[in-house]
RNA sequence: GCCGUUGUAGCUUAGCUGGUAGAGCACUCGGCUGUUAACCGAGCGGUCGUCGGUUCGAAUCCGACCAGCGGCGCCA
């Protein structure tokens, strides 16, 4: 007797053969003598037949007293059936019953606070598997991207003792008497190793203590950074494009069938094709004038600006050159206009915006320690940094991408707090 | 930090200008030999977020508090 799953057997060269499955009760219901459940494993579902055909009337009792999500094991002779769900039925000869559970808490009607309390029991839904299987799938095509590219995957601290950004934005956390925080960006830790492995790259948890509440935010999430020498904005930006495209090729190939259950336009995901298009920041104000928006040079792009200009698009932008003061310190000035950087962001279509941001970072000492200057950093903080700049300085690029929100936006779900399956926000760090 | 909202059964909710609560799902029992989030009948289940006020009478009006949610800023 070999243990099958469900999606193994739902092909006619399984007709009229015996099998074992298990899993878990999706569905039950009885129609007089007949009690049908439908079983669910990690690969599909499959209805079950219990009669007192081929059972006792006593196991069909137990059978039909079934609950949902109680765990059994059946084994049975696979029938084609049109009546049931997925073509096929499995009449019942013996069983097992591993739980007979009470009252699962989840049923239909489900408000979205409820599901997040429960999430751990949500994450059972054919939905939430659906999600599982594809953020598996992205996660997977971005390290396979890179190694495909000649890239070293490395691990970079998650406690750190300097900030990337602002100061506002850190975790706390008591370390032996001291205090450490949490990172929020690996990047420069990235580029550290590119002195040894030239191209770099990792997916770590990121934490940022903001206290947002908005659809498209995390305090952690999963951040995947690359670091690359020799390269500058343009070949950084050629890099990404083909990594968005391949790994949205990826879940398209892997994931139809998820795809479908969560309702998602494939053939818009198919249309995702590098190259993307290249708008500079200075040029994409004027486009904005143009559509009506209320925009003008030096303002930042806000959620709201971001949906209003990428309803003009069908598929992900860079916006690049914004002007200095809305970019931070390491950001590499433009030689041709100081006042511009050599950085990018990537705006996804159908409203989502900002997924990825990055860049050609400064590699001379002096110009980085007078941005730091300007910005009211202690260079003594970031000695580490600034030695990066003092031995053998190579120009060099990198970027950071919200897997999650990559996630978001190929799923196409309202909140980013569905695309993960533990979100933690500013009021909710259970379960 | 700012703006806006909501708390009624395990879950989703109705309840209008005040007259002390109604439904669906889940669960239990019964019916049905082909069900598809089955259907039909019955049952179980609520100090209406908390405290106070107005009133003969408050889920409903007023106040305070508590908790939650949505959006913005910030960013990935």
């Amino acid at each position: 007797m070999r243990m099958q799953s469900i999606a193994q057997i739902l092909n006619e060269n399984q007709l009229g053969k015996e099998v074992t499955l298990h899993g878990w009760v999706y569905r039950i219901r009885t129609s007089g003598k007949l009690t049908f459940i439908i079983l669910r494993d990690s690969t599909g579902i499959v209805q079950l037949l219990s009669s007192t055909k081929s059972l006792s009337e006593e196991q069909h009792r137990e059978l039909s007293n079934l609950t949902v999500e109680s765990s059994l094991e059946v084994t049975g002779i696979v029938k084609e059936d049109k009546r049931a769900v997925t073509g096929y039925e499995v009449e019942i000869k013996s069983y097992r019953i591993y739980q007979r559970n009470d009252s699962f808490p989840i049923s239909r009607d489900l408000g979205e606070e409820f599901l997040l309390d429960n999430r751990h029991l949500w994450l059972r839904s054919r939905e939430f598997t659906a999600v599982l299987k594809i953020r598996s799938t992205i996660f997977k095509a971005f390290n396979d991207f890179y190694y495909g590219n000649g890239y070293y995957q490395v691990q970079p601290p998650i406690m750190v003792s300097t900030a990337t950004e602002g100061g506002s934005t850190l975790f706390k956390v008591p370390f032996f008497g001291e205090e450490v925080s949490l990172t929020q960006s690996s990047q420069f830790y990235l580029e550290t190793f590119i002195f040894s492995l030239e191209k770099v790259f990792t997916v770590s948890p990121s934490f940022r203590a903001e206290k947002s509440r908005t659809r498209r935010h995390l305090t952690e999430y999963w951040h995947a950074e690359a670091e690359v020498a020799w390269i500058g904005n343009e070949e950084m930006m050629q890099v990404e494009e083909k990594m968005i495209e391949y790994i949205v090729s990826k879940v398209v190939e892997e994931n139809e069938e998820e795809l479908k259950l969560l309702g998602r336009d494939i053939d818009f995901l198919r249309n995702i094709k590098a190259p993307f298009q290249r708008i500079r920041y200075a040029d994409l104000m004027k486009m904005a004038q143009g559509w009506g928006l209320n925009l003008k040079y030096g303002d930042d792009l806000g959620a709201d600006e971001e949906r209003d200009i990428m309803v003009h698009f069908d598929k992900p932008i860079f916006v690049t050159h914004f002007p200095r003061s809305l970019k931070t310190f390491y950001h590499m000035p433009d030689p041709d206009n100081p006042e511009e950087i050599l950085c990018h962001d990537l705006l996804a279509p159908e409203g989502y915006g900002e997924i990825l941001g990055g860049g050609e970072r400064i590699w001379d000492l002096k110009q980085l320690e007078q941005r730091m200057a300007e910005s009211n950093l202690d260079t003594r903080d970031y000695y580490w940094y600034l030695d990066l700049r003092r031995y053998g300085s190579v120009p060099h690029s990198g970027f950071g991408l919200g897997l999650d929100r990559l996630a978001w936006w190929i799923l196409k779900q309202e909140t980013i707090r569905d695309a993960i399956p533990y979100p933690r926000t500013i009021r909710r760090t259970r379960p």
